[in-house]
DNA sequence: CTGAAAGCGCTTACAG
DNA sequence: CTGAAAGCGCTTACAG
C-alpha cells in the first residue's frame, strides 16, 4: 500500500493551498475552473481517496442513513427496502442495514451505533416492545425518524404504512361475496399495531355481514412460510370446517396452501385462501394467490423521500400516512363448497 | 436536543482530563477502578455519545466492514448474510450492505464509499465483470477483501464457496439412479464461475454415466423464481422429451415445478426436477423438493471468521476454500417413466 | 481567486 | 495513577 494521499499531499504536489484542493474537489465556484480541472486530474492520478470521516467530524453530516426492520429476509420488507435503496442512491447517501428480530436490545444496539457513527437519520419498522425512549434518543441527539410498517402509540412521527384494516376487510369480503361462511384467520400477532388493525378488519367485514364472529377461527402466531405449512393441520382439524382462509401475509398462505395440497385437497376449490403483500412469487405460486398489494414500494419510496426531505430543511407533517391497499384475485380462491 | 455531551464535557465536570476520561471508558487498567466506575456512571448520567468518527480519524479504524452481493432479497445470500451477521455481532463490528445487481459500476461506488468510511474490510460475492483493479484498489487501500460464492479469475483472495462441480453431480447421479436419461439443465448463466462449473458437473455426470450430453437439452438463463416458471413452456416443449430437470437453484426449481403442475403434469411423477441451495423454503415447496444443500451458513461464517482474523493480524492462506455440498432427497423426484 | 489558521472530538505517546 | 499537548484529515470563516 503506497503512502496515504491526503489534501495536503495534493496541495503540495500542485504548490497550492489545502482549502483550495478541498473547495476544488467539491466544484465550488470560488476556484478558477482551470486550476479546478487540474486539482481533479491531480487527484486522480495520485488516487486519493476523500476521508469522510475527517469531514464529517467537521460538517457533523455523515451521508449515513440507517434502516432497521424485522428481517431482510422476509420479501416484504425486502420489497420495501429496495425501493428505500433507489431512492437514497439517488441523493448520494450511504444506507446501514439492520435486522433487530424483534429484539428490543439489538435494535437499541444499532441506534446507538448509528449516532455514533453520526447517522444522519433512521427509517424503522420499531420492534415489538419498543419503548418511547429508544426512538426519542435518536430525535434528540439531532437524528430524524420515520416509521414504516408499523406504527408506535404514543409518538408522533412520520409513519408511513399500509391501511391494514381497510385492506384485509378486500379479502375478507371477497370470500363473503364467493358465498364463504366460515372463514378462519390464520397468523399475525396482536402485539404489532399490524395484527392488531388486520385481526379487527376481518372482524369488521365478518360483523358488517352478519356473520358471527368466532374467536376459536382465529390461529394466531405464523408469520412464515413455514409457520404457515404448520399450521395447515390446524387449520383442516377446526371442528367448524371453514372453508376457506384469510391470512396474516403472503408467506403464510403459500405456506398454508402447501399444506393444504399435501393433505390432498385442492385449494381454490375445495378451500380458499387469501394473501396479504402481493409479493413477486404470489402470482406465480401454485395455484396464484389472490392476495391484497400493500404497495410496498410506495411505502419505502415515500418513507425515503420524507426522509430526504426533512434533511434538507423542510418539516413534513408527522402523523400516519395510510397507504391504500388493492385487491389482486387470482385461483386461490373460488366459489364456497362445504367440505 | 440538548447541548453536546463530549469527553471535555465529562472531564470539566469531574475536573479530570480528558485523556483520562478516554481511558476509563474503554475500560483501561490505567485508571483507578473506582475513578472508572464514578466516570462511567457520569457518562450515562450526561447521556454520552461516543463520537466514532473522531476515534477512527485518530485510530484509522471504523469497526466497519462492508458486505456486497448480488441482492439480498435472493434468499441464498440472505441465508449467507444472516452467518455473516451473527459472526460479525459477536466481534462488535458493523457492517454495511449493498446489492451490485451485478452492475460493476454500483460496485465500484460501494467499494469507494467504503474506502472513504475507512472500512476494515469487505467481503464481496464480485458482479459479473469485475475488473481486477476494483478489488485492487481495495486492497491497496489497505482493506482486505474476501470473496463467498463466486471466484475470480487473475485474484488470489481467500474465496469460500460451495463445491459446484460436485454439488451439481450429486442431484444429476441421483436422477440417473432412478433410471432418467433424458435430463435438461435449466438456468444459471456462463458468465459467472459458478455458472461454469455447475454446467460442467452436469456434463461430466452424464459422461460417466455414458449418456450423450444434448446442448440442447440446456436452457441458460433464469435465476429466480418468475425465470423458472417462465421457463416451465419451454422445457415441456422440448422435442427429446426429457423425464427430468436439473435446476440452477431452488427459485428456479420451485418455479418450474409450479409452472409444470399449471399444465397439468405432477412433479415427482410425470416429471423429476431437482433444485440447488436448500433453502428453507426447498422443503415446504409442494412438492418437497430434492436439492443440494450449499452450506450457506458455513460459507457465510467462514467467510466472516476469515476476515475478522486477518484484521486480528494472522494472515490465513489465500485461495479458495471449497464447502462440501451435500444431497437431500425429498419428493421432487421419483423413479423414470418415458412421457 | 487563493492562503493561513482554527477547530471538529477523539487517542496516544510522553511527563510527572 | 493522572494531565498537557500533539495530531488524525478535513472545512470554513476570515484575510488579502
Amino acid at each position: 500500500m503506497a503512502q496515504k494521499i491526503k489534501l495536503s499531499t495534493i496541495a503540495e504536489s500542485l504548490g497550492l493551498s489545502t482549502a483550495t484542493i478541498s473547495l476544488a474537489l467539491r466544484d465550488s465556484p470560488l476556484v478558477a475552473a482551470d486550476t479546478r480541472e487540474k486539482i481533479k486530474e491531480q487527484a486522480r492520478t495520485l488516487g486519493y481517496i476523500y476521508n469522510r470521516r475527517a469531514a464529517s467530524l467537521r460538517t457533523s453530516r455523515s451521508g449515513i442513513i440507517g434502516v432497521v426492520v424485522h428481517d431482510v429476509m422476509n420479501p416484504f420488507y425486502g420489497e420495501i427496502l429496495k425501493a428505500i435503496e433507489s431512492e437514497l442512491d439517488r441523493s448520494r447517501h450511504t444506507f446501514i442495514l439492520s435486522n433487530h428480530y424483534d429484539s428490543v436490545e439489538k435494535q437499541r444496539t444499532f441506534i446507538e451505533t448509528l449516532l455514533q457513527l453520526g447517522g444522519d437519520g433512521v427509517i424503522m419498522s420499531p420492534a415489538i416492545g419498543t419503548p418511547i425512549e429508544d426512538v426519542k434518543l435518536a430525535e434528540q441527539n439531532g437524528m430524524p425518524a420515520i416509521l414504516v410498517a408499523r406504527t408506535m402509540d404514543g409518538v408522533d412521527l412520520p409513519t408511513y404504512r399500509g391501511d391494514d384494516s381497510y385492506g384485509i376487510s378486500l379479502a375478507t369480503n371477497h370470500l363473503i361475496g364467493l358465498g364463504h361462511r366460515t372463514i378462519a384467520m390464520i397468523g399475525g400477532t396482536d402485539q404489532t399495531s399490524t395484527g392488531r388493525d388486520r385481526y379487527q378488519g376481518y372482524v369488521n367485514a365478518l360483523r358488517k355481514a352478519n356473520i358471527e364472529v368466532d374467536p376459536n377461527l382465529r390461529i394466531p402466531g405464523p408469520r412464515s412460510m413455514q409457520g404457515g405449512y404448520e399450521a395447515a393441520v390446524n387449520f383442516l382439524s377446526l371442528p367448524q370446517k371453514p372453508t376457506a382462509a384469510v391470512c396474516w401475509n403472503d408467506l403464510v398462505a403459500i405456506g398454508l396452501m402447501n399444506g393444504i395440497a399435501r393433505a390432498g385437497l385442492i385449494v381454490g376449490q375445495d378451500i380458499s385462501v387469501t394473501g396479504y403483500d402481493d409479493l413477486e412469487q404470489a402470482a406465480i405460486s401454485m395455484p396464484a394467490l389472490t392476495t391484497v398489494s400493500n404497495q410496498q414500494a410506495d411505502v419505502g419510496r415515500l418513507a425515503a423521500r420524507a426522509l430526504l426531505d426533512r434533511l434538507a430543511g423542510s418539516h413534513e407533517p408527522d402523523g400516519i400516512h395510510l397507504i391504500r391497499p388493492e385487491m389482486r384475485i387470482r385461483q386461490s380462491t373460488g366459489i364456497c363448497r362445504p367440505r
